[in-house]
DNA sequence: GGATTATTATGACTAGGTCATAAATACATT
DNA sequence: AATGTATTTATGACCTAGTCATAATAATCC
C-alpha cells in the first residue's frame, strides 16, 4: 500500500470520526479541517456512504422526535388509555429498537420503569406528586417491539407526616406480566420542607453546602 | 373584521398547528393542504415568526441531541467517571429543564433511576445483565440543573439458580444522598429460559398466545 | 517513462428556501 | 357603481449545501 493511499484511509477514518462526533459540520467544514478539497470530502462521504448535512440533520431530527416526545419531552411516558383518578388506570407503550441493549436486544429496565412511574403519578391527583420509594421486580426480559400494557391501582392512602400514596403498577406483554411495582408517593405540598431538604441548581432552596 | 381577514387568522392558526404537528411539511405541502399559494404560506410563517423548514429540523435535531444521546440513545444514562469493574463505579448526570415536571420543576424519578441502573449494570461485567429487582428510595427532591453523583458497588454475588448480583447505587447533589437503591441484577446467560419466559415482538422466543 | 490512482476543478442542476417588488384579487366603504 | 385598502399571488434574483458527470492535474508505483 502506498503512502496516498494509507493517508487516504486515515484521512475516510477521520471523516467517520468528525461527522460522528459532529453532524453538524457541512463538507466545506470537513474539508478545512482536513486540509483537503470540497470534491475530496464529497467523494469520502460518497465510499463511506454518509448522507449529507442536511439529510444527516433530517435523520437526526425524525428518530429522536418521537422518542423524546415519549420520554424526555412529556410528562407520561407512554400512552394513558385508561384514568380513573385515585383509583387507577391503563397506558400502553409500544417498544422499539431504539430502547434496547444492543447486545441482547432486551428493553432497558429504565424504559419500563418510566411508565409505570409515569402511570402512578398520573393516578394521583394531588397537585405534585413524587415517588418516595419503590419496590420493583422485572420478571421477564422485554424484546423491541412488544407492547406494554401497564395497569395501575391505588392500594391505599396513608398520613404519616405528609400523606402518603400506595400504587401498584404491573406491566404485561400480552397475558405476560413482565414487571410489577409497589410505588409509595408523597404529595409535595408544604410538608416538603419538613421530610424533605430540597436540593437543586439555580432553585436551591435549603442550602447544604 | 371581514371575510378575508377572518380566513386569514383560521389559515394562520392552522399553519401553527400543521408544524407543530409535523415540522417537516416543506411550504409547498402547507400551500397544498390549505389551498392557497406557497407565497401566501412563506407570508404566513414569516408573520408567525415560523423558521423555514430546514431551520425547524435543525433546531429539532440539536435540541434533542444532547437528551437522546444520554436518556435514548446511549447504553449508559450519565457519564461514568470512575468504573472499577465487578466492584463499584462513579457516574455523573447534569440535570436540565427537560427532565423536570412542569409544574414543580421537580427532575422526574426515572431519570434518576435511568442513572443509577446504567451504573449498576455497566459495573457487572457479565455479557448481559438485568436488573430483576430493585428496591428504591428518593430521599430529596431534585431540581433541574442539580449535577447528580452516582456512586455503586457490588456488595454480593450469589448463586441461586442463576448468578445474582446484588449492586447497591447511591446518588448524591453535593453531599446530600437524594436516592437510594438495592439492585439485584441477573446475568443473562443460559439461565434465561428456566427463570425467564421471553416474551418479545418478532423475537419472540416462548410464545404466550 | 508510462500506467495507475488520488485529488482537484469545473459546470449544470437541485431543493427549499430568502428578499424585494409588482400585479391581481376581494372586500368594505363611500 | 367606484374607489381605497388589505390580502393574495406572481415574479425574479439570490442563497446554501448539496447532487452528478466530466475533465484535468498531481503523486506514486512499477
Amino acid at each position: 500500500m502506498g503512502k496516498r493511499q494509507a493517508q487516504k484511509e486515515i484521512r475516510r477514518k477521520a471523516v467517520l470520526d468528525l461527522v460522528r462526533e459532529d453532524p453538524f459540520m457541512t463538507d466545506e467544514d470537513l474539508a478545512e479541517t482536513l486540509n483537503v478539497s470540497v470534491p475530496t470530502v464529497r467523494l469520502d462521504r460518497a465510499e463511506l456512504s454518509i448522507p449529507e448535512l442536511r439529510e444527516r440533520i433530517r435523520l437526526l431530527a425524525a428518530q429522536t422526535r418521537g422518542k423524546v416526545r415519549s420520554l424526555a419531552g412529556g410528562e407520561i411516558v407512554g400512552e394513558i388509555v385508561e384514568l380513573e383518578l385515585n383509583s387507577g388506570g391503563v397506558s400502553i407503550l409500544e417498544t422499539d429498537d431504539g430502547m434496547v441493549f444492543e447486545k441482547t436486544q432486551v428493553v432497558r429496565g429504565h424504559f419500563i420503569y418510566a411508565l409505570a412511574e409515569s402511570l402512578a403519578i398520573a393516578v394521583i391527583t394531588e397537585d405534585a406528586a413524587l415517588v418516595g420509594f419503590a419496590n420493583i421486580k422485572y420478571a421477564v426480559p422485554v424484546f423491541a417491539g412488544s407492547r406494554l400494557i401497564a395497569r395501575c391501582e391505588l392500594r391505599d392512602i396513608k398520613v404519616i407526616g405528609e400523606k402518603r400514596f400506595f400504587v401498584w403498577v404491573k406491566i404485561y406483554v400480552k397475558k405476560t406480566e413482565v414487571f410489577r411495582g409497589k410505588f409509595i408517593l408523597v404529595a409535595l405540598g408544604d410538608g416538603l420542607a419538613e421530610d424533605f431538604a430540597v436540593v437543586g441548581g439555580g432553585a436551591e432552596l435549603l442550602g447544604s453546602g
